[in-house]
This record gives C-alpha cells, structure tokens and sequence, in this order.
DNA sequence: ATGGCGCGCGCAGCGCGA
C-alpha cells in the first residue's frame, strides 16, 4: 500500500484554509498533517475539510499552538498529547491509518537560549523520545510528522554563522533530535539527494523567503519499515510565494 | 537580516513565533 504523507505548519488555519484547500486538491496528499491551527475545536473547519474528501482529528486552543491530521481514510485510535508529560498544550495529536500510525508534532519554539521556555523545550524533547521509543516498539510501521522546531544540521541553515547562538541550532536541541533518529528513525528527507539551501521556514521580514534566508526545522520521521518503503522527501516551496501565506512550506514524503 | 512580519485577541497594543 502506497502513501503520500504531509506536513504543514499552517500558522492559523482559518486563515490559511483557501491555501490548504488548493493545496490537498493540488498535491493529494493521503494524510496531512497541520500545526498551529490556532483554532478550538468547535471552530474547526470540519465541513470545508470533509468536502474536500478528508476526515480529520484535531485538538486546538485559542491563539496558540493545536495540531490536525487529515486522511482520506478512516482515522481511529486517536491519541492527544504525550504520555506522562501533562503540560502539553495542543502539541501532539496520533492516529492509526490504514498501516500506518502517524504521529504529528509541534514542537515548542523554545524562544532563546537558557530562557524558561528553551529548559521546557528540552524537556517536551525528552519525554518525546521516551514515548516514541515505546511506541517504536509497539507500532513498526510509525511516521512522525511536523515542525520540530530544529534545524538539524548546519546545512539546513542559510547561514550558519548568523544563527550561532540562537534558537533552532543549539546544540542540546540537535542532540535531543538525533536521540530520535537513534530511536530508529530516519529523517526522511536525508534519506535522498536532495538540492543545497532547501529550507522549510522563511521568516516572514526582511523578504527572507525571496532571499533564500531559511531553516529546514519541518521534519518526517520514519520507522525503519518506513524509511525502507520511502522514494521520496520533498518540500514544496510554492504556497510560501502566495499572497498571505504561512512562513511554513509542506514537506511530502513517498511511501512506495 | 533581526524594529521592520503576521497571527490572535479585541479594539490598542501586546505576546508570541522563528
């Protein structure tokens, strides 16, 4: 069974809905996966997602934060939030499809270096590889999806130099996501040749995005029965040029 | 490159994101 799997950090999905709309009729995804919906749950957009043939779990708050997956097919299973770390504030969302279970990720931005939220950045991290390596365990065919929040190498940095020191970089984060990949998963889009300077996040001042100044910190992780399966990772640049878009671009990843 | 954008909230200007 083939699969299409996406990823999109919409940054308010009432906003971004027309976007995200074009976008699955346009790309056909099977499941998608969203962050930053900024939307409660009564409010979500159930109707315009179903018509667009998707069903949906979601779990969201005002203002902040909340996480989506779509699937063409039935989602069951759903799961919110990681296990034994309660203050989880509509950062993760997972669900069975098909043979899959997908898990989808926002990652706390952590602001900088040292402050409060970058020590809760680390330890939302931590009890993340904790309950992944369980679930790795239970569920062989897994596939984590989302904005992790860290760029995991210099080379998915514009310019490395300029982001010493701050936030996305560091070194405790990179090694809280290489404990990911030490789990097992592999990052999906290292797994192919892929073009330099490909990035999934452009600051939206300063024209960065038509600058190429970027991150890659949007990431799918694969179970190795995954990563086996995979035959391509791509980011889809197209939606960032759009009037009003989100600083995010989807990433796609290919199950054969 | 970092004031400079864009979002939500709520009705002015702030917190937050990255």
């Amino acid at each position: 069974m083939s699969y299409r799997l996406a990823t999109w950090n919409v940054n308010s999905l009432k906003v971004r809905l027309p976007h995200l709309l074009d976008w699955l009729a346009q790309a056909q995804p099977d499941v998608m996966c969203l962050q930053e919906t900024k939307t409660e749950d009564a409010n979500f957009p159930l109707a315009a997602i179903q018509a667009a043939g998707y069903q949906a779990v979601f779990c969201g708050q005002k203002a902040y934060n909340g996480v989506a997956i779509l699937a063409r097919s039935a989602l069951t299973e759903v799961a919110y939030g990681i296990p034994d770390f309660p203050d989880d504030p509509k950062r993760s969302i997972a669900a069975t499809v098909g043979e899959l279970r997908v898990v989808c990720l926002y990652a706390p931005n952590g602001q900088a270096l040292g402050s409060d939220k970058y020590l809760y950045k680390l330890r939302w991290y931590e009890a993340l590889a904790a309950w992944l390596k369980s679930e790795l365990a239970r569920r062989p065919r897994l596939a984590v999806l989302g904005d992790l929040n860290v760029a995991p190498e210099d080379r998915d940095v514009h310019n490395p130099k300029r982001w010493e020191g701050l936030i996305h970089v560091s070194e405790p984060e990179r090694a809280a996501f290489r404990r990911l990949l030490e789990l097992g998963f592999a990052d999906a889009f290292r797994l192919f040749a892929q073009p330099e300077k490909e990035f999934s996040w452009w600051d939206y001042r300063l024209m960065a995005f038509q600058r190429g100044w970027g991150l890659r910190i949007d990431e799918i992780l694969l179970s190795p029965e995954l990563a086996a399966q995979c035959v391509a990772c791509t980011i889809d640049k197209a939606p960032r040029a759009r009037e009003r878009p989100s600083d995010h671009a989807p990433v796609i990843a290919e199950l054969g």
